[in-house]
DNA sequence: TTCGCGATGGCCT
DNA sequence: GGCCATCGCGAAA
């Protein structure tokens, strides 16, 4: 049987989570139907310098759940129509976060173009998670959105680590690698 | 194959 | 009023 990530996994350093989290499952419960899909692609935002990061101008209604404790959503609008998921990490009072960049649904369904989930933007469309699941803990089953453990080992030269993605305003932080994907992956969003 | 661009709305200055 | 942690389309090549 699959394992419940448990709440204190979310609570460490951000670039930890959001490697660790590579081949672990994004779980939805849809009308009574589960849906497992496979992290194949994370970036991580924390702290107060990163002027990629929501948090680097100070806590706003938006980016609050950002300096929750560890182990809740953080779901937002990007471009007046994606829905944006990630995963806060680190303690109370610190901002971080993990966003998933991809998943992968091993699943014939889910094999047409329009419903991989290669793109931050899809895969919260393909799973229905918009900001009605915002703040929400994803260490239980209550809200129909859970992370289970990986399935398998995860070996440090599968993991790529690259810069991230759409943050070229970012000064000194553009070019930092915390992004992290699967790289026999097909299903990142960019090389 | 890559590139250019429009859609669309909330958030921050 | 400007700016995005994006995507999919159609044109060019």
């Amino acid at each position: 049987m699959p394992k419940l990530i448990p709440k204190n996994f979310y609570n460490r350093p951000t670039l930890q989570v959001a490697q660790d989290l590579l081949g672990c499952f994004l779980v939805r419960k849809i009308n009574g139907e589960i849906v497992r899909a496979m992290i194949v692609e994370t970036e991580g935002y924390f702290g107060y310098k990163d002027k990629a990061s929501h948090a680097s101008r100070g806590k706003t209604d938006r980016n609050e759940p950002m300096f929750w404790e560890g182990g809740i959503t953080y779901v937002y609008l990007v471009y007046g129509m994606h829905s944006l998921l990630n995963i806060v990490t680190e303690k109370e009072n610190y901002p971080a976060a993990v966003l998933i960049r991809a998943v992968d649904f091993n699943w014939e369904e889910f094999s047409s173009n329009d419903k991989k989930g290669n793109g931050p933007g899809k895969l919260t469309k393909i799973l229905e998670i918009d900001r009605t699941l915002n703040k929400q803990k994803i260490y239980n089953k209550k809200n129909n959105l859970w992370l289970e453990e990986s399935i398998r080992d995860i070996k440090k030269n599968e993991i790529v680590k690259t810069k991230r993605v759409g943050i070229d305003y970012a000064g000194e932080y553009r070019d930092k690698p915390w992004r992290f994907y699967l790289a026999d992956n097909k299903n990142v969003s960019k090389k």
